[in-house]
DNA sequence: CATGAATGAGAGTTCATTCAT
DNA sequence: GATGAATGAACTCTCATTCAT
């Protein structure tokens, strides 16, 4: 595949993730990416045969820019509560965009490939999250900012309450301050006062 | 529509209830459902016009019948330690349960209705939880039983919680010892010890 | 067939009738007749097999009373010139009523049951118009009162434009001013002055 | 769409036409034309919406033909007599060929999309019919041919005729000799002994 | 590589007609 | 006689997928 290829091919995808976006995945057809990006119905088979290769390479795409991000972040020198309210804070904005999220296809998309393979994305990212944050109360009680007696329950906790602040601001909607409250509700379960 | 005709309305809202579990939402077409219970593709017209009527006319027998259920269990004259208890344990069963849950149906189709109205059947059910909770954490704390300075907050964290263990367990699955785990960070952070 | 039944049978036909003059003809399910007539599906058909049948019904019972106002009419003494003028007006009446009307009932059922066979009812009554037309010109010619050629030709003539104008009424709609201009213009053409 | 499109699309319109022709508006599904054309059922769509859709570009399309007949016959250097009589000629050939027509599925049409419109396809064809014979009329009383006092009537009068012989002919039938005993009264009426 | 016409499977929906009650 | 639930045929319309150019 040629220089100009992997660039129609992320073009694609660009493309494609926007219908996503708007409409989910199960309501996501072919025609709807062919009409999108202004190609021919053949020429969209040349590069993907469905629209689960596409939404799956979507994502993929999505995880390599998000470990970007990421490795911004962790160039930080901050102390560990400053670090999880940064990651908290993050994960606010994403929780209340309207308008850019995957979240629904995601979901959509793993109802129908449920898998509790160590490989499911969804999984991974769970448990890395759980990790990540674990280590932070761990750096913190460490550092004397935070006290907790279980911090990976701490830390599933938070991951869990994270997940059904997602699942809610797509289904019924949930108001900024709603996350800030019970963003504060665990915090103060950490921090000495 | 005669008592015979109620039988048999009863009897696809059953049937259909089967199918929403096994396939979801999205994937379920009046044929499907004309299949699984054996009518003719005009008999099922007689009752229904779609997919979406049938769902919510499941989901309302489901909530009639949970009622009911409801009502059994407030009639308990146990400790609010132990209502609690026995509450989130429902809930865990309701979790595990691999073969009889609607769950992924009911995201499916609020991901295509989603209203932030007050009407919403997610968001009746998520507060209506959070204040079930809120007055057994403050009748804990009125009994000694429990300590709390935030009880809408721990409320809420528990509704959340709950709502990404459900979604987790869709997706890539949860194990009781998870369930477990979480729950008991959550109890312990409530009970004076 | 019972008394009871008879008078089923002419309040189907009746509202029948007044389905015909909505609809047309080929958009007359039997469904939709059930419905105007709030009876049973299975009770319409004790009576009657089809539209088809019913439509046929129903112009018998209309040309049963149209014998009736014919006969009525008859009755006058009038001049032949009085006579045939107050046949175009009651004609003139019929072409610009809009809501009582069963004309295109009967053109799109004879355009499915073209026949020319004698007893094809929109035959009938032309030949039926042209004579009487005709008879009332020859009456008008040996009073004095028309002059004309080819009596037969001007009652033809008369008939076709009545028929032509019926058509326009509905299909592009028709003025009053319209069809008095064309109807002074045939009386003229008839009278000496 | 390209040129071979192009291509399909007037074959479509002509083995539609024939179906028209045969079945008139109502009866045809997309189904027969489908299979009039032997091409698949979603090939037809690519096309073309409806019948309906089918059928006003059917019209359309004849109309585009019939001007070229009309220009070709206005070249001609005919008396206003002889270009009535060949006018009049044209439309009996119209009338009474039985198996060509588009005349049912026309009149079926605008039963249900009846408008008084000027846009009206029947009404345009209808005035510009009269505006045609007034012309001749009145040069044929220019050039002392004609005797007329009402021309716009005369004209009015002989479209009535024709649009009553039409539907009449689609109907119950009508002969040669009954179409000719008319057009020459209509003449005699005309034409200065 | 790219196009877009073409196919055909399959879902939705309506209604004439029957038949047990 | 009368009811209305039930059936199944017929139609509409949409897409995934292929293939000649």
């Amino acid at each position: 595949m040629g220089e100009k290829s992997v660039q129609k091919k992320k073009y694609i995808l660009e493309t494609a993730r926007k219908v996503f976006v708007d409409k989910g995945y199960k309501n996501v057809t072919m025609k709807d990416i062919v009409e999108a990006c202004e190609i021919s119905r053949g020429g969209l088979y040349l590069y993907f045969d469905s629209t689960e290769q596409i939404l799956l390479e979507v994502l993929q795409m999505e995880a390599d820019e998000a470990d970007d991000v990421f490795t911004k972040n962790i160039t930080q020198e901050d102390t560990a509560a400053d670090i999880l309210t940064l990651f908290l804070k993050e994960q606010k904005k994403e929780l209340l965009q309207k308008k850019n999220s995957l979240t629904v296809a995601v979901y959509e998309y793993f109802f129908e490939h449920k898998s509790t393979d160590k490989n499911n994305m969804l999984r991974k990212q769970f448990d890395a999250g759980v990790r990540v944050i674990e280590k932070l109360i761990e750096a913190g009680i460490a550092s004397g900012e935070f006290y907790c007696e279980d911090p990976k329950g701490a830390a599933s906790n938070i991951m869990y309450v994270l997940e059904g602040m997602k699942i809610d601001a797509q289904t019924f909607g949930i108001t900024e301050k709603m996350v800030d409250e019970q963003l504060l509700y665990i915090m103060q379960g950490l921090i000495i006062e």
